[in-house]
DNA sequence: CTGTTAGCGCGTTCAA
DNA sequence: TTGAACGCGCTAACAG
């Protein structure tokens, strides 16, 4: 039926062995043995076949790439970065490695089960993107299977995302408690001191530490942090809206919003200008993350840019042994505040 | 090392084939015998075998999705619709199955590399998403990849793209040309002569079909067509902004301008500002997809909706013999004409 | 309902 | 440099 090993063998007048190791290229072969090889496997049509190949290998061509949102613009350049890393030569057996990306939708389950799903398929590397969720349980459960992964060969790096203690995965974390201060003191040293905060899930590592920063940035002022000023929702459009319509309702005099993200920050100015307000000229707008359309939303929105391209690859490249590990295994990214015309003097 | 099959049959007191039966859930079992297998893999904290397991049935668990870039929501959207779809039970042991989001970039050879990967892994099903690079050779390749996959048991399905002639492919495809027809209709309708068309890459079917509705629409209503009012780009936001001033350049008497999609749109509007033009007064803008930031642009976007999820999903269900495909394997999915603040009658 | 027996297709020793 | 033989871990008949 398929066309196997055996077949291109037996048309290139050699044992599989050799074929095998032409394809693998592993093994010292006569030119003209390859020759006469690779010219079987054209006429065949031959595809390698990959299960078999794994199994006997005990390792595989697949790198798992975890998401919580691929309609998500910032996984979805983190995954296209990590993706443009792992082809090219170096993979097994035609030298190309396929990249799986999986959508976790932001579900604890969903992440152990893909995790499970990469540890059954013997993946060559697993990258974890995004924030983890801050649940004992459920942080231990991730360990547990990371240390199952790399103990059965696979690498795994952590790309935007904290340390796994109890691991000895690779962490490229994003500084977002900087981040989030760096924006806050922007908004401090334009005026504002009545700042509203639309954060994140409350139990993501991301939504804390970017609101850990905001904080920091009040206390460091001595701006008064009253808590109503504070709101949580998801990472969409939709909580920016609703929560910019919660904190008006909260706080009429306010004078600017953070928003937990550059999509939430998009619904906030709904919101504000559903209002009646102008932006920045009642209210300034900040967001973080400065995805693609950032800077053409109208007005241009004042972010934290993070180097999503940029972190993907080096995660892609590390996974793939290419790159080094940072020292401790560690590194830190850093986002960079990029001011554009969102935020201004307050009135 | 790593604990097989054998092991959780031995602490089980069973045969190996029961341990896969109850794995798979494929045949009866005792329930008394059920638990002890399944306290022993437990015990054992047990992981099968993907490539053993799919080498012995002559299949896998993987759902390749391609997509043309991974950080488009045009593609997330439908990628996670499918992935929402071929989840749960149905898949061989435990039930779940991988997708398998691969990202072309839009370059053919990597479409047929990763076709080539997924027939090496032995895949389940393949989507294929977006439109087709228009090139006789190529598609010959494409087709010739898609029957081998056939043959080899994967079932094949295009979602938001045209039928494959020569293979048996389900095909959903989008009304590019029917939304091209209508959303210029629209301008026409509304008073405007002098329309300037962005279109995309020239090679891809989308790009084609969607302008030859546009030259329907003005043809229709006796309309001039005028070459210099079309200029190609990629589907970004930065052809959007280019072409926009390449056309102002060529007729700075134009008061409308389509966008071969609402990234494109969105660059366009922005050039549009940068000549200090207002939209719509000055120049209405029209787009196509009707992605989410298209109703929070500011103007919010006038576009053709197409019901990207839904269409995912439904490939899904028919990737997972969930649902029948369409009656001559081919179904056309409409777009809808959503008027929003982007265009207006001309100045 | 359960155990036994063969492979699935390939990589990799060990000899030659 | 090449071939022969074995086994990777699992599933699918076939018995019982």
């Amino acid at each position: 039926m398929t066309v196997t090993l055996a077949d291109v063998a037996a048309r290139a007048q050699v044992s599989p062995a050799t074929v095998s190791r032409v394809l693998n290229g592993n093994y010292p072969v006569a030119a003209a043995t390859r020759e006469r090889v690779l010219r079987a496997v054209d006429d065949l049509d031959y595809v390698l076949n990959g299960p078999a190949s794994a199994l006997a290998a005990a390792t595989s061509d697949l790198v798992g790439i975890l998401v919580n949102d691929i309609a998500d613009p910032f996984f979805g350049i983190m995954a296209s970065a990590v993706q443009s890393e792992i082809g090219g030569p170096g993979g097994r057996a035609g030298g190309e490695r396929l990249a799986v990306v999986c959508n976790t939708g932001g579900s604890p389950e969903r992440e152990l089960t893909y995790l499970t799903l990469l540890q059954r398929q013997r993946a060559a590397a697993v990258v974890l993107t995004g924030g983890a969720v801050e649940d004992a349980e459920h942080a231990a459960a991730v360990a547990g299977k990371l240390r199952r992964l790399a103990d059965a060969g696979s690498r795994v790096v952590l790309c935007g995302r904290p340390p796994a203690p109890g691991t000895d995965a690779v962490a490229l974390t994003f500084d977002n408690r900087g981040g989030g201060r760096r924006i806050t003191e922007h908004l401090i040293s334009l005026g504002h001191r009545r700042i509203g905060y639309i954060a994140g899930p409350q139990e993501r590592t991301t939504t804390r530490h970017r609101l850990e920063g905001h904080r920091e940035a009040l206390a460091a002022h001595g701006v008064e942090d009253d808590p109503a000023l504070t709101v949580h929702g998801r990472y969409d459009r939709r909580s920016g809206h609703d929560g910019t319509v919660e904190l008006l309702r909260r706080d009429p005099s306010l004078t600017a919003v953070v928003a937990a993200n550059d999509t939430v920050a998009i619904g906030a100015c709904a919101a504000l200008r559903g209002a009646g307000l102008r932006i920045p000229d009642d209210v300034s707008v900040a967001g973080f993350d400065d995805l693609p359309f950032s800077g053409d939303a109208v007005p241009a929105l004042t972010t934290v840019r993070l180097p999503l391209y940029e972190a993907g690859a080096r995660a892609g490249r590390v996974a793939m042994g290419k790159e080094e590990p940072p020292p401790g295994d560690v590194a830190t990214v850093r986002g960079e505040l990029v001011v554009r015309k969102s935020t201004g003097v307050p009135r």
